[in-house]
DNA sequence: ACCTGAACACCGTTCAAGT
DNA sequence: ACCTGAACACCGTTCAAGT
């Protein structure tokens, strides 16, 4: 077996696979502003040049690294209209997703119009699931918005967003409109989220610290929103604004925008 | 004049202020990924290591850009309980911002609680300002989510903005959901507007490339989307998300949350 | 007080050379 | 086919030296 074991001690044989993994957990472990060619290669028992061979460059490292985290997003069964039992699904929805109740909307209208599938489950689904992914993989929201280029998991994150639009009725400019701010909130809040990415109990001390030397006087309504912040976790506020957005968007698919 | 005229041919002295110009000139010019303080410095006729005179270090360089992005933004006049005439600047709002319209909501009600200030008017106005001055500035929304410092132009964007509300009778965990989401909505738009900037033109050429070689009948409606791009233009996606949002808050602000 | 030159410890990427 | 070493053209930042 020469070519299982050409490696002598330990290490299995470079791939892209191997080394896209790598990369996510080096940018989980210390931010991606530090990922270097050079520090990967390392990571993986090999000189940096030798990534070169499985990635044609950092931005296609980049790339398979943001695919990668693209394909945990968990998407709501495929649900097409020729698939079976989609409600076998979307009932975990209520139980992962808890906080539905906030702000009544699709459920208590009975009407006719409405699709088979619950769109409005299904959206926000698929956005709290991409949101705790980017919490996850604090690097990956920043290169989401970037010039990246996108990946099949991505492909099937925007065409299944898409479609699950498409058929609960909305379309063309509506459609576009929908799906945008949708995906706005989502991106939209995890950068801002995760610009104050502090590590459990750094929180407080980092708020106290910014108080003392803070003009309050000049700015009080800022300083009165960090105290704010000091003490609640604002852990809701993602889906506070989901269910802003999709309750707007129930009214104006019914009354056809 | 031994002071004044330092410098024999033209070249005013360095300061901090000119750095910062230069610095946000050639971002706006030339991306802030190739800004480096090299580059920078032979802009201004200088070695790059003389601009650590003026400035702390590269993050400095970028909190004192990111602060005169920050004051371009056109906040509502003053407008606090004790300024007259509020309605005198609220006018030209209708004016520069034209599609209030696509919802009435704050407007149609004779709410006695309402605030003296129309609160929607004032948040709908910096929201467009503040988007308007990420479009100038390409650059400045991936930075206003990283970590780098907040200077006092930012801090004063962000007193208003809470003020605002607060004065509008939002309070504690409402007013904190109601602001996050508006800011959310801020940047993720102008992220994702970004990502995929491009100049005049290029756009259809763009799309036109990438589904020549597409997946059609992989993604198909990721495919429409992406022809639905090419030829429509997406200009009011922003103020349409904004004003689903302040639609939704207006309506929790009278029935309290 | 402000600027320069040299230096340090890094980068991404290419390419001939090895196996 | 895959990896290495050397090289190229860059980085941010420090610091002694100049004026």
């Amino acid at each position: 077996m020469p070519k299982q074991a050409g490696r002598p001690s330990g290490r299995p044989t470079l791939t892209r696979d191997r080394v896209l993994d790598a990369g996510v957990a080096m940018a989980d472990a210390e931010g991606i502003g530090t990922l270097s060619m050079r520090r990967l290669g390392k990571e993986l028992g090999v000189e940096g040049m030798a990534l070169y061979n499985h990635v044609k460059n950092k931005d296609d490292l980049f790339e398979g690294m943001l695919d990668r985290v693209a394909a945990e997003i968990d998407l709501p069964a495929t649900g097409h209209a020729d698939a079976p039992s989609v409600g076998a699904d979307a009932p975990s929805a209520g139980a992962a997703v808890p906080g539905t109740g906030s702000a009544p909307a699709a459920q208590s209208r009975a009407d006719p119009a409405a699709p088979r599938v619950d769109w409005r489950s299904r959206a926000r689904w698929r956005a709290v699931s991409a949101h705790a992914t980017f919490m996850r993989h604090p690097w990956s929201a920043a290169l989401w918005t970037s010039s990246v280029g996108v990946g099949p998991a991505r492909m099937r994150y925007l065409d299944t967003a898409l479609r699950d639009l498409r058929e609960a009725g909305f379309a063309d400019g509506l459609l576009d409109l929908a799906f945008h701010t949708v995906e706005n909130h989502i991106v939209g809040h995890a950068m801002q989220e995760l610009g104050f990415s502090l590590a459990p109990g750094e929180m407080e001390a980092m708020g106290a610290e910014l108080l003392r030397s803070f003009p309050v006087e000049e700015y009080p309504f800022l300083a009165e929103h960090i105290r704010y912040h000091v003490e609640e976790t604002g852990d809701d506020a993602f889906e506070f604004g989901l269910d802003l957005i999709l309750d707007g968007l129930e009214r104006l698919r019914v009354t056809g925008g």
